[in-house]
DNA sequence: CTGAAAGCGCTAACAA
DNA sequence: TTGTTAGCGCTTTCAG
């Protein structure tokens, strides 16, 4: 049924039925009439229509890493909730870690004509600037920190070295770390850096072979923690980059008879539930990614209501959770 | 820039431009024309336009109970896998667990005039059905089981039984039960029964005291779990019909000094990682959630394309896996 | 193989 | 307040 059978029905024009729809002037008794009707026959007017005369598809653009994964999962759950609520829809596009695909999901988007894209960056190249550049719709990026883009992001490098800097005091002298891959700014460089500076200002050395690049996975951490815990000196704290490769650590730790915190103390970012349950309860930072998700959605709506706006940056500050298994008293 | 400055930029016809994108009979000197110009322009044709003439959005609409829990997450992964690699894009409807709001996204969809729907659903009521005569598409629903739709489920009650009886197996003589809601027919109602049926196989009664229902949450679990474990008698183990019920029934027991499997067996059902780490591994029942994603999108994509199909159901199996949790030699 | 033209369902002047 | 009308950007006959 469209709008010209469903005026017919309801015995008006057209022009009320949209008006009816869009807010327009309108008498009460053609307003009932039209509730009625819609009663009646279960008539909604088409998006797509609306949407080639309007240019408003009212949909928003949303490319994620992954789905089954936390901290994405709670990022995007804050993003759909206000974009739901102010009466947006979420075209959800998962790379599966694959940035290639951000590519393809932003031409895609473009064809959907979006009215704004969000998207929850990992690595950043000169690809995806082109991409961007290519979008006549706003867009806010998830956790980084892109220069000429409007972004919202966690402090990791100062997560990371509160975490390590709350290790070293307590009197350990070979720090390990599980990082992530260095062209993932936020999670690669800036953990690695706020470990490092903890590190340096503990006036400690850090040994190579205690230090790691992992995936995102549990499975990752556990194979780097085998690497690193298989030699014949052994780290005595463990920085790792996510929790999911802290959880991956443990694992290997616990099946190699290495005691947390007896014989490592191990703290990782993103306060997944996986840590509070550990067995070894994990020390961590807490990001505010639902947060991060909420801000992220209303800055782009600001951004699609006032049209042109300059990119602006918001860096959500961490919670450290100190649990046990950094829970070591002073070995000086 | 519109498919008609587009053909004047590229010197061809409109038409020639349309056949180009959807596959018509087009001479390779326009092609070649139509690619450079593309490359030029950065030119993509509107979907809503072309929605509008075909009445083809190459959307389907997801209804999801949460995003940040595992199982949906993988279910979801699964679907928007498969979707995406046959050209549709996913419209993501979390609800948060209120089911007033599922109805409220059927009617968006109906806007949207998605090709079809997928529902991961908890609650079904007078109201979904009702819903769902509405539209006009193909509609999928994941999770439950329900009589005169396509389904995609799992084997709960079968699941229940089999992990129940293991601990059963163990000599226990106590059964504890914390479960979901019975409203939801699969994880609340079929599991409850599964479990049921395993007690009574064994020869023993249920003490109403040991049985509880919870919110599909840790905390949720860890509360009842405080009540179960706070009378004079215990239970001797306890079935959750969660992972994440049973991750805070867990807590619960560390904190209270019970020992697993020692003073208590556990067993749930799910295989969330949580599961895995927890300081006493958990005893699960595997289920493919994945594996019900991507078949309910290809499901789904069939009943599109094959116009009027019957209803029919596909129930997935599932896999024991035991760990520690369970691990006690029989005290008979 | 190609282009002109009609029309998909809707909105938004415009004149009434 | 209202209805008429001219499109929005695209597809698809249809005649060439």
């Amino acid at each position: 049924m469209n709008i010209s059978e469903f005026a017919k029905a309801a015995g008006v024009s057209k022009s009320a039925v949209s008006r009816y729809f869009n807010g327009g002037y309108l008498s009460d008794e053609k307003r009932a009439k039209i509730e009625e009707t819609i009663k009646l026959t279960g008539y909604a007017p088409s998006n797509s229509a609306h949407a080639v005369k309007t240019r408003i598809t009212k949909q928003i653009g949303v490319i994620i890493p992954k789905l089954s994964g936390e901290s994405t999962a709670r990022v995007t759950e804050g993003i759909t909730e206000v974009l739901n609520a102010e009466g947006y829809q979420s075209l959800l596009a998962n790379t599966s870690n694959d940035y290639n695909k951000e590519i393809h999901f932003l031409d895609l988007f473009k064809q959907n004509r979006v009215d704004g894209v969000i998207l929850l960056a990992t690595v950043f190249t000169e690809m995806h600037s082109r991409a961007l550049a290519k979008m006549r719709v706003p867009v806010i990026i998830v956790g980084q920190n892109i220069k000429g883009y409007s972004c919202v992001c966690h402090d990791d490098e100062g997560a990371a070295y509160a975490l390590t800097k709350l290790m070293m005091e307590k009197g350990v002298k070979y720090p390990g770390f599980i990082g992530a891959n260095m062209s993932d700014i936020a999670t690669g460089k800036n953990r690695r850096a706020g470990f490092e500076r903890a590190v340096k200002e503990a006036g400690l050395n850090l040994n190579k072979a205690f230090c790691e690049v992992a995936k995102f996975s549990i499975d990752s951490g556990y194979e780097k923690a085998k690497q690193i815990f298989s030699g014949k000196t052994r780290p005595d704290c463990l920085f790792c980059a996510t929790d999911s490769i802290a959880a991956g650590a443990m694992l290997y730790c616990r099946e190699a008879g290495i005691k947390i915190p007896e014989d490592v103390l191990i703290a990782s970012v993103g306060d997944n539930r996986i840590g509070q349950l550990a067995y070894a309860p994990l020390t961590t930072a807490h990001f505010h990614y639902k947060t991060a998700g909420i801000s992220a959605a209303n800055m782009l709506l600001t951004e699609i209501k006032s049209s042109n706006s300059i990119p602006r940056t918001l860096q959500l500050d961490f919670d450290i959770i100190e649990r046990k298994s950094t829970m070591k008293t002073e070995t000086v």
